[in-house]
RNA sequence: CGGGACGUAGCGCAGCUUGGUAGCGCACCUCGCUUGGGACGAGGGGGCCGCAGGUUCAAAUCCUGUCGUCCCGACCA
């Protein structure tokens, strides 16, 4: 590719609209530009890379027996409805009208129309399993798309549905699949790590995400130093502390004249927040719940929410509180609460002589205990998992980290395939549903998190495998013929032995085309100029490391193949 | 959906308070000069100031509405 004719319009300067460095970079790099807010073009580089990352996917998806397929973006809303998920998903789901004035979505996911699709064509247990996977754009109307390529609203994605005959035959795919996304995001060149996760409104039992470790990322994880343990903190389970015995002192009310927060309360009666008692109210769907945890600890609203089994979960109106507990917010507690189901935290259960709101105004309660003073409706874990845990497999020490979530993989079980009725007959000739899983990557999230990942203050630091170009050759002066004959040279020998080779061929001085180079990031720059003409030797700038080579004419090619091996490695 | 901010040339911005018909840097075009990390000089093209109303002799500037974009939030009483 000759850079004169490349269309890769740089930017020296940081467009207003982009916050994260994958979205700034890439926009600077002339990779993409935005259509609307959440929806962009991809530019030639950028299709490049994405070429490549589904073309590893395809590769390892294939290894695996999955078979590629492709299935309408426009979904008709009758097939949702049998699932139920065409109230479910709500807003997030671009909808529309034909002339008929039937309704259809852009297609969120495709869960559904493959259902419908194996159902009318597969009958028989000696069709199974079956893998089918898609790789195509994806619709989702986000209240807030951010973060260019991280939260778009249209989005590549594979997605890979699995069939099989039962639960066994699940768990074979399923540990298959886990092991080709690992090869998959090992092959991209990430940091990433599989964490357990919650399965959330796709519903199904088992599900594990891959996150791409970084700063930057959405979601926050936890992590073992001792064991392999790795969670989603939505999903991170907090175990049940041991019962220690303890005098149970009488309670007592004491004034707190406008102590409202935790910390407000904790200073003024001098106890540390684990002392006291956090009563929150949640109103779940048409219902009210009160939640009880420790003073230092957050509820988990995806455990509360599994536990309850709703579908809408929010903290409910202050004037909700003020009509059940009698009192402003800030002063609730379980003590003589009625009409009302409270739930425990298992620590708060277990806070011996607490302290609590008291349901009055400017007034707490001290020496409050689980079982004596009030009885939740039952004591689970409903909170987030902090790093004074131990973590729930090993007790030993957990950590936090931020990650990209670039892939999941779920078991389904029968949801999709008892709503949409797409079973098979097996050897007795009984009738069953088929066991389903679904496996998707975010495509055009893994360019980004890829980003993300690999940049400096130059520009992007393409790892070699998902890079557009291996090699960019760069004549110092295209105005020199010597230079030139020998950059073409080298371009065209570069190209001949398998290297996706560029070559800046622009009349432009050589530090606009260094920035350009380091800005796009291809790994190793070959640079031409009245040096290298005079000795007759390849200059060779490795990106990654800033690390420089001079190679013989007659060894070049060798020299930076092993070279791109190496960082392909690394 | 709530809060905040912003829409002026491809990009980054100034001008708006104190209305008088638009400017700077980069990019782009031409010529010269230059060529090892975003040169320099000269000349040039490009904007109905997001859109629609209103006020006014006159609106980028004031008022109203609307659309778009970005950030924070939609959570811990």
């Amino acid at each position: 590719m000759r850079c004169s004719e490349m269309f890769a319009p740089t930017l020296r300067e940081v467009p207003a609209e982009a916050e994260v460095v994958s979205h700034q970079l890439m926009l600077r790099a002339g990779m993409m530009r935005k259509a609307a807010s959440g929806m962009y073009t991809y530019m030639p580089l950028a299709w490049r890379v994405l070429k490549k990352i589904m073309q590893i996917i395809r590769e390892e998806m294939d290894a695996t027996g999955g078979q590629e397929l492709l299935l309408p973006i426009v979904q008709p809303a009758e097939i949702w409805r049998e699932t139920g998920r065409w109230n479910v998903y709500g807003e997030e789901m671009f909808r529309l009208k034909d002339r008929h004035g039937r309704e259809f979505c852009l297609g969120p996911t495709h869960e559904e129309i493959i259902t419908a699709l194996v159902k009318g064509d597969v009958r028989s247990y000696r069709q199974l399993p079956l893998l089918l996977y898609q790789i195509q754009d994806k619709f989702r109307d986000e209240i807030r798309p951010r973060f260019g390529l991280m939260r778009g609203r249209e989005f590549i994605m594979k997605d890979l549905y699995s069939f099989d005959r039962d639960e066994e035959g699940l768990e074979r795919t399923y540990k298959k699949m886990y092991a080709a996304y690992t090869r998959i995001f090992r092959r991209c060149g990430l940091h990433f790590r599989p964490v357990e996760a919650d399965s959330g409104a796709i519903g199904g039992s088992a599900t594990h995400e891959f996150m791409v470790i970084a700063d930057s990322g959405e979601a926050a994880i936890v992590y073992c130093l001792n064991c392999d343990y790795a969670a989603n903190t939505e999903k991170a389970e907090c175990l049940s502390p041991e019962h220690a015995a303890a005098n149970l002192l009488a309670l007592e009310e004491v004034a707190t004249p406008g102590q409202r927060t935790i910390d407000e309360v904790a200073k003024f009666l001098h106890v540390g927040p684990e002392r006291c008692l956090k009563t929150l109210f949640y109103a779940a769907d048409d219902k009210v719940v009160g939640v009880i945890v420790r003073g230092d600890h957050e509820v988990n609203e995806i455990k509360l929410q599994n536990y309850l089994a709703c579908v809408h979960l929010a903290l409910a109106a202050p004037e909700t509180v003020q009509a059940l507990t009698g009192a402003p917010t800030g002063y609730a507690g379980p003590v003589g609460l009625k009409n009302v189901t409270l739930l425990a935290d298992y620590a708060a259960a277990a806070v011996q002589n607490g302290i609590c709101g008291a349901n009055r105004e400017h007034a707490h309660l001290m020496n409050v205990n689980s079982g004596r003073d009030y009885e939740p409706r039952a004591i689970l874990d409903l909170r987030l998992i902090t790093t004074h845990d131990p973590c729930p497999r090993c007790g030993g020490e957990v950590k936090f980290a931020r990650g990209i979530e670039v892939g999941q993989v779920f078991k389904l079980g029968t949801k999709y395939s008892k709503a949409l009725d797409c079973s098979f007959l097996d050897e007795k000739g009984q009738e069953k549903p088929i066991v389903m899983g679904c496996y998707g990557i975010g495509v055009s999230r893994t360019m980004a998190a890829a980003i993300e990942q690999n940049s400096d203050a130059n520009g992007i630091v393409w790892p070699v495998p998902i890079a557009p170009f291996h090699v960019i050759v760069v004549p110092v002066s295209v105005k020199d013929s010597a230079q030139m004959d020998m950059a073409e040279q080298i371009y065209r020998t570069l190209q001949e032995a398998g290297l996706e080779t560029a070559i800046d061929d622009r009349d432009e001085r050589p530090g606009v085309k260094f920035k350009d180079a380091d800005l796009i990031g291809y790994p190793v720059r070959v640079t031409v100029g009245n040096k290298a003409v005079a000795e007759g030797t390849v200059e060779v700038k490795v990106r990654r490391t800033g690390a420089e080579f001079k190679y013989a004419l007659d060894d070049y090619v060798r020299q930076i193949k092993e070279l791109l091996g190496n960082l392909s490695d690394s």
